[in-house]
DNA sequence: TTAACAAATCGATATTCATCGATATATAAA
DNA sequence: TTTATATATCGATGAATATCGATTTGTTAA
C-alpha cells in the first residue's frame, strides 16, 4: 500500500459521520442495504450517498447491486494493509 | 480510544506532508529536532510547525523543549490504539 | 544588555470539503 | 408504457484547512 492510498483511507476516516458509517455496515453479519443506512442517519439522501463514495473510493468499502437497491460490506483486506502502514510507522 | 480520537488521528494522517513527516521522525533512532524537519521539507517553517501541531494534538507525536530547540518522537502507543480500533472494524 | 536564533502564533488568502435541495438515471411494479 | 422507488450526480453555499510572510515569544550567545 502506497502513501497515496495511506492518504485517501486516513481522509476517508477523518470524519464522524463516515466513521459510524463503518462500524454500523461491519457490525452486519453480511451486506448493508443503502437505504436502510439513510434511514439511520439524521443526513439528506445525497449526503450519505457523498460519504459512500468517499469510503468506496479509498476501497474501504465493496459495493453491490442488488436490482434497483445497492448493500456494502466493509473491506478488511484494505483495513489490514493500512493496520500494516501503522505497523511501519511503530518500528 | 473513543471515536472523537480516531477522527482527530485520520484527520491527522490525511496529508501527505503530515504522513511524511511521520515516517521521517519514526526513522530516527530517538528524538528528532525541529530545525532538521524544517530543513528536510520543502515549505515555510510556519507550515511545518502547523503540521506537528496537528499531529502533537492528535497525540500521534510526543516533544520536548531542549534549550531553544524543539525534539519530536511518536507515540507509539497511541498508533496501537488507534490500531486496536480498526481491529474492531475487521471483527 | 543586546544580538542572534528557534519555534509558535497571527492575519490573509486560496483551496478543499460537507451539506443541502433539485435533478438525473436506473430498475421494478402496475 | 407509465408510475414509483433507490441511488447517483449536479450546482450552490458555508465551514474548515493549507499555505505563506510577518510578527511574537522564549532562549542562548556575545
Amino acid at each position: 500500500m502506497d502513501l497515496k492510498q495511506v492518504e485517501k483511507i486516513s481522509k476517508a476516516l477523518g470524519d464522524p459521520y463516515r466513521l459510524k458509517l463503518m462500524e454500523t455496515i461491519n457490525k452486519q453479519q453480511d451486506w448493508l442495504q443503502c437505504s436502510i443506512i439513510i434511514e439511520m442517519f439524521d443526513l439528506s439522501q445525497s449526503t450519505v450517498s457523498h460519504h459512500l463514495k468517499q469510503l468506496l473510493e479509498a476501497d474501504l468499502l465493496i459495493s453491490e447491486k442488488d436490482g434497483r437497491n445497492c448493500k456494502y460490506k466493509v473491506n478488511k483486506e484494505v483495513i489490514s494493509g493500512y493496520k500494516n502502514f501503522l505497523t511501519q510507522l511503530e518500528g
